[in-house]
Formats: structure tokens, C-alpha cells, sequence
DNA sequence: CAAATTTGACCAGG
DNA sequence: CCTGGTCAAATTTG
């Protein structure tokens, strides 16, 4: 309601804000568009006699038999192509994965070599009709700490035009302490996949999780707290990204390849005491923010938030 | 019932 | 050959 307005607006400076955008300057890769389009697909792939899962193992001795030729058109194979490199990548490491106010699709999850859980592949869920390239790979990292953490790496540009109103990401301004014990990770651990995303309205397992650290700095909470709060202004991406992008070594956050220390207090100051306001991304329909907001009137006895109220 | 996820197969690069 | 990334049928979820 009171939010979503200004929200909208706000929403593609925000987002470059959040999440790093595909768009910053990142000191990787650079190619020129390099890989653009691959041939969308060549539908002469393989074609897979099971592709089953669970509740289907009694087929066994598949590869014993002759596994039918892997790949039926040899002529074709090229035509693969595999995009390796995209035209930018990004990586960060937050607590919440989720909320970074795309809607992704997720289209695979492989266990990694030396690491503990699997890496969940996405794509921009409107690839498909609109070939938005963009595409995002989640992993939690090994740590058995309280709040786990994901590496999230960006690939590629969002092209897609969101013209949903319900995916319209907005910031909500609380004054609410997040405190280590109520900050449950979010549901099984052993999960390695975040699932959905922001946007997603399904969201699964109500993925939604409960922690509410998010991965801005308190600098970059400022910032948004001001604009957030009252009329955009068109300046303040450029206080936070100070032309060193999300991943400069600002004082501000820096993610990936963060030292830990700065991790470490990056955590501390969102699950310490409260200093400053909280601010979360949410969808326009204020599902998460439902949700973020239960959470904090179940586990807290604290006043609610002068800020905003409920939706619903 | 449609949409999203799961999950092993497939495949290309190193 | 190994490993990471993608595909797509089956299955789950809302």
C-alpha cells in the first residue's frame, strides 16, 4: 500500500543496489558480448529414457544393457555451445538469496566437487518467453554456523521487462532487532536450494526464509534508508556504489570475496541490537513482508514498527 | 490441472 | 577422464 508506490520507481535503482547488478563494472571477465545469444536450443539434444527420480529406482541395470547412443544426431553437437561465459558475472555472499527481487526458475542443482552442499542453478524465469539471459547460481557455504550463507553469482543481464506489478521489490523501513535466537536459519538446513525466489508468490517451501539479515551494509542502509523513505532521488546509487560497484573494496559491503572479518560483522550487526533500520526487499503484494512481520510479532514482544503496517 | 522443482542423463571444456 | 553446467521427463506443489 503506502509502500509499493514509491517502490516502483524506485525499483531498478533499488535493485542495483541489493543485488549486484549484471551491469556493474566487475573486475572479472569483460569480453564484449562475446557469447550474445548462443542458438537458443537445438531441440536434437539427447533424449534421455528416464530422466525419472525418486520413487522410480527399480530400474535397474541401466547402463548395463546398451545404453541407447548419447547422443542421437553426432552432426549436431556443436550446436551445444554451451554460453560458459556470460557477458558479466557477479558473486556475493548473503544469508538470503531469496531476496534480491527477481523471480528465477530453478533448471538444475549439482554437488560440487570439495564443497558440502549442492549449487542450485536458475534462470531468469522469463527466459523463455522473453530470452532474458540472465541467470544465477545459489550455493551454501560451508559453514555450520547459525545463519548459513549462499553464494549467489550473477550471470548475465536481466533483458526481460518486469512489467508485473506484483514483482515490484520494495524496501520496508523497521526498527525491529533481529536477535540471534529468533534468527532461525531458514527452514531444513540440509536443503541446499533456496528454492524460489523473491518474487515468487509460490514459493515451495515458503522459502521465505526467516532470517532477516540481510546482506547490505549499514552504509548502504543509510542510503536506502533515506531515499526508501521519502521521494526518490536519483543520486543515491551513485553514494552507494561510488563508482566502485557493490564489489569495490569500499568500506561499504563487500561481498564474495569479503574477508570474513568483515563478514563476520556484517552478521554481528544484524543479529546484534538494533542500530539502525532493517530493511528488507519484498514484493508489492507484501507477501514477505506478511511474513517477515509474523515472524517478528511471534518471536518478539516488541512494538511493531511505526513505520508500516500490515497488509492483508 | 498448470506451473515449478527434482534429478539423472547428457555434454563440453580442461 | 573428470567436473561443472544444462536438459528434460517425471514428480511435486498449490
Amino acid at each position: 500500500m503506502t509502500l509499493g508506490l514509491q517502490g516502483d520507481e524506485l525499483l531498478p535503482q533499488l535493485r542495483d543496489v541489493l543485488l549486484p547488478s549484471p551491469t556493474i563494472p566487475t573486475p572479472f571477465k569483460v569480453e564484449s558480448g562475446g557469447t550474445g545469444h548462443p542458438p537458443a536450443s537445438c531441440d536434437g539434444r539427447r533424449r534421455r529414457r528416464r530422466g525419472s527420480k525418486r520413487g522410480r529406482d527399480d530400474d535397474n541395470g541401466e547402463q548395463q544393457h546398451e545404453e541407447p547412443p548419447r547422443h542421437s544426431c553426432k552432426t549436431s553437437r556443436k550446436m551445444k555451445q554451451r554460453q560458459k561465459k556470460m557477458s558479466s558475472t557477479s558473486s556475493l555472499v548473503t544469508s538470503v538469496p531469496d531476496f534480491d527481487g527477481y523471480q528465477w526458475r530453478k533448471y538444475g542443482q549439482k554437488h560440487i566437487e570439495g564443497a558440502m552442499y549442492a549449487r542450485s542453478y536458475y534462470r531468469c524465469i522469463r527466459s523463455a518467453e522473453q530470452g532474458c539471459p540472465a541467470k544465477r547460481t545459489v550455493q551454501r557455504n560451508d559453514d555450520g554456523g547459525a545463519a548459513p550463507k549462499y553464494t549467489v553469482v550473477y550471470m548475465g543481464e536481466h533483458t526481460c521487462t518486469a512489467n508485473d506489478s506484483m514483482e515490484a521489490p520494495v524496501i520496508l523501513e523497521t526498527a525491529v532487532p533481529v536477535t540471534s535466537t529468533n534468527n532461525k536459519r531458514p527452514q531444513n538446513d540440509n536443503d541446499t536450494s533456496p528454492a524460489t525466489s523473491a518474487g515468487s508468490y509460490r514459493s515451495t517451501t515458503s522459502t521465505s526464509t526467516s532470517t532477516v539479515t540481510g546482506i547490505e551494509s549499514p552504509a548502504a542502509i543509510s542510503d536506502i534508508t533515506y531515499w526508501s523513505s521519502s521521494s526518490a532521488s536519483s543520486d543515491y546509487v551513485v553514494d552507494v556504489y561510488d563508482g566502485c560497484g557493490l564489489f569495490g573494496v569500499h568500506d561499504s559491503w563487500a561481498p564474495a570475496t569479503a574477508a570474513a572479518s568483515s563478514l563476520q560483522e556484517m552478521e554481528d550487526y544484524f543479529t546484534g541490537p538494533i542500530r539502525s533500520p532493517v530493511h528488507i526487499a519484498a514484493t508489492a503484494d507484501g507477501w514477505m513482508i506478511d511474513h517477515f512481520l509474523l515472524q517478528l510479532a511471534a518471536s518478539n514482544d516488541q512494538p511493531l514498527f511505526p513505520h508500516f503496517s500490515l497488509f492483508s
